[in-house]
DNA sequence: AATTTAGTTTAGAATAATTATAATTTAAAA
DNA sequence: TTTTAAATTATAATTATTCTAAACTAAATT
């Protein structure tokens, strides 16, 4: 009755903490968003055991890696296809639900086996606009 | 008649270098690459002052920040617009020169102000593939 | 249920990229 | 030529991430 055995990674108090913590999350947590939140139930937990935990992760396909901040890796567990904007002053990251057809003529593909695109916006947030 | 003084910062040798290098410069170097190859002409280079240069060559919109690769920063002089495919095997990039029209309905923008946008694709290159 | 084992957790050290510091030097303005 | 504001340098500091090796534990096997 595991919600979570669909991972097939083994399930441990620790890693049951952090899925919990990533279901539905909309906030596109860095690793340290993880971790200080993990912490508070598990003292004792370690960087380790998040980065490995989301490397776990990426590699059965179950969470996405953002490279779209300039100074840490951002996590996203929603893996329907979607981009993102960033606010370039407090790097807010937003979804982008909208279904854009990029559609790239060979000539242009310089012979690359293409598997897969990501899109960014970058812009001010409502927020820091005021 | 230097032909940098367009950029509007200090002219040093040490820069000059950088520019040399960087122009016309299609691999989309690191901070690293341009340190070792600057460093042939001025053993004493340092990496300040190649992230000096760059972070000054950015400030004026002269140079791109690339943040594509997973590891490092990478940079490329070519301001014109367009967008990168990198090699999932070996992070070689290349320049994907396609006028990708994409237009963001005001609903999901999400109230930010765009200034801009970024699109990568990833795939295995024709040297990576054989 | 007890044992085994392969994989996980942990604290801490190591690494890698980048940024900061502070003394020295230098481009270019005066 | 002098002045000055900015750049260069070696080095230290910082930050994110990965590695290590010993202790632990989930879950497979008996």
């Amino acid at each position: 009755m595991e919600k979570y055995r669909r991972f097939n990674i083994k399930l441990t108090p620790q890693r049951i903490a952090i899925f919990d913590y990533l279901e539905g999350n909309k906030n596109h947590p860095s690793a340290e968003d993880i971790y200080k939140a993990v912490k508070k139930q598990f003292s004792t937990m370690s960087f380790a055991t998040v980065y490995n935990t989301l490397e776990a992760l990426r590699e059965k396909g179950n969470v996405r890696e953002l490279k779209i901040d300039e100074h840490k890796k951002r996590y996203d567990p929603d893996m329907s296809p979607h981009h993102h904007v960033i606010c370039t002053k407090c790097n807010v990251i937003h979804d982008v639900f909208s279904d854009i057809g990029v559609h790239l003529p060979d000539e242009v593909s310089k012979g690359f086996d293409i598997s897969g695109k990501s899109i960014e916006f970058f812009g001010v947030c409502r927020k820091c606009k005021y």
